[in-house]
DNA sequence: GATGAATGAGGATTCATTCAT
DNA sequence: GATGAATGAATCCTCATTCAT
């Protein structure tokens, strides 16, 4: 998401005003056009998100997105995988490379997930699940690229606490999704009521609890 | 919803033009519209269902849909009204009469709230969700009437048990949204991206799990 | 093509001012957009002829349009099919019923088919060989309904003419084309070229000695 | 169009930078692009041709297509024109060199119109008149160029057998078309119909037959 | 009350064409 | 001379919405 495509068009019109009407950035296009359609698909969904905003939004014409993207389907899947890549193979990473005491461990990656939650990025998330039923190719993209992933991490994580006698042994497949529950909910909360609603909590402080909460309940 | 719409309009024009069950019929339309609307508001989502198909699911023709409700943003904050008021009162109620453990109380809750998860109900609550910023008046409208008064309910539960010596000293508030998380999570997946991944174990089992797990990790 | 779609939509602003926007004429609607239709494909072929042409013209809106045709594709069927139709039906009834010489069958045979040339529906029929590419499954059509049950007719002309005695005796199959040959010549012409040149006699005489010579060539 | 454009270019630039052999291309340019055209055209009519398609068909980008060419009504015009020139002037030399028979001079025509007949030059004939309203000055220069050129050339076989005894007085004006129509009528057949039927026999078999019947018919 | 008929406003997509390099 | 990049002007089609009956 980088630059906003604002600034962009600003910085455009005011250092080259010969330019007549478009300048060679071929190589940075795409991406702008894709982080533009990541903004506005995230806030408007997908239906209520016209090409022309986007196109507009990345500084250049309808057509040119068209140059890039086969078709408003191609230009969302671009959206999803731009979003998604790079984010969970840092977790596995860190999970991999952890040796302390598996609590310490989850708390570590809730600092993360929290970080996540703040970003940008859950829009996206939360924009697949509401049009899973249009898209059912993007769902199942996401949920093999991030969820399937995630829950096997989670599961590898609770297995890791029974083999060190930190938990009491519990199945790890029913067990993995409770620790993601409220990462979900709240993502979901972020972006569709939180803005109606005093009544929750800042996620920071709900988070906490919850690893609290969660790791006393596994204990041994 | 039930019976066939063509059965319907054939028997009333001809076979029992008089007939008081038919009469009722007209009485019945808003009503039908709305269940056929919620169902497929529902399965496609806000953007994607069509007027016509609202209305050929209702039996009638769109003309008549627009008898009923003055446009599209009416009928589906109708579809979304007819399917919250039921549903709170009732829960409270429970809270309310009971006087067993606390445990045994979220024990039960989540029997309900797992009753929920497996009704239609939590259709048109994705929707709202996915449609929240599409329809600000309506997230409000479902945070004022399920979601406040949900972490309410969840806040005195907690309270209670604190207060009955069984719970250790936690803030209600910040714990309150954990008891719900995985039934949000849950809600949301069933239908997003529940169809696409095989990973994810049956409601009831992780549900089963998260009680035990979050009512030992409350216990004082 | 019945009545000009102009002189509709003067009739009805003039004989009723009243009505807003539009007259309930349900029935004689869908024939009089494929009349205003076979007009402009006609004169500028398939691609050229835009919906909005055809609406305006039929006196109704392109929305319309599409009420009464799923797309471009049908309407463009449709106004073939309601210029075949009830064409060769006619010429194959009088051949059955036709007893005097095949000469004299065949002259009276080319002066039903001059009139054919001199009346709208070549344009039609230039159309669908100029669009035969891009619409196979019109031109197979076209073949279907017309090409081919022609080709048998005047086979069995000419077998009509070997048998009693008048013709010599030549492969029917060959020489069926030949008849037609000269008709197709000019429908082509009439549509395309014949405005530019001015060597090529009036169809009608062309067509007199196609016929003396075709007879004289056919001759026991 | 032989030789892939891939080859062509990768060759050009690192194998053979200055090698005569490729320094050529460039003056074939034109040549090489009104080639594609040509193809694509007759294959799928003006409209339904894209300027890109004939670049990359020509090995070249669009851009280079608009170096040679002012715009896609121009290419058209050359595509015609180099169709064109070559090929009456050849007829016009034999028949005046000609000095058998008449039908000798005929079916020795007939050889040669039904060589054409076989060969991609059709095609661009087929065109010229499903484009004809849309390119009047094209139509005007084929009319100009190969119809007149070729009636009067038929016009003058016809004097010619009546001179010399051999036909019955028939009027050279309306007769001479009567020569042209199955050949017309088989190139339009062949680029439009063919595919769909096959009650339509080998051209070969109907020009032989039509030779037979005509000469039979103007006999004297 | 119900509907058939019609529409207007918009959105996705395509393509001929033009520059700066 | 050649091209990659960009565009603007169409054009097809959809859909929520409205009347006259």
């Amino acid at each position: 998401m980088a630059r906003s495509p604002e600034a962009d068009s600003s910085l455009r019109t005011a250092a080259d005003p010969e330019g007549k009407r478009w300048r060679r950035r071929s190589e940075a296009r795409p991406t702008e056009i894709v982080a533009a359609a990541a903004q506005l698909f995230g806030e408007h969904g997908y239906a209520a998100t016209r090409m022309v905003d986007v196109a507009t939004r990345a500084g250049v014409t309808k057509a040119t997105v068209y140059l890039y993207f086969k078709d408003k389907e191609h230009l969302f899947e671009s959206v999803v995988r731009q979003a998604l890549e790079p984010n969970l193979d840092r977790a596995e990473a860190l999970v991999r490379a952890f040796d302390g005491s598996t609590p310490a461990l989850i708390r570590m990656l809730a600092m993360i997930f929290q970080g996540v939650l703040e970003s940008d990025y859950t829009a996206i998330a939360k924009m697949v699940i509401a049009e899973s039923r249009t898209f059912p190719e993007l769902a199942k993209l996401y949920v093999d690229l991030v969820v399937d992933r995630g829950l096997k991490m989670m599961q590898s994580i609770i297995q890791r606490g029974i083999d060190r006698g930190e938990f009491r042994p519990v199945p790890p497949e029913t067990t993995a999704p409770l620790i993601l529950a409220p990462f979900v909910m709240l993502g979901v909360w972020k972006h569709s009521l939180a803005a109606h609603s005093n009544r929750m909590p800042p996620p920071s402080q709900v988070l906490e609890q919850h690893v609290e909460v969660l790791i006393r309940g596994l204990m041994a």
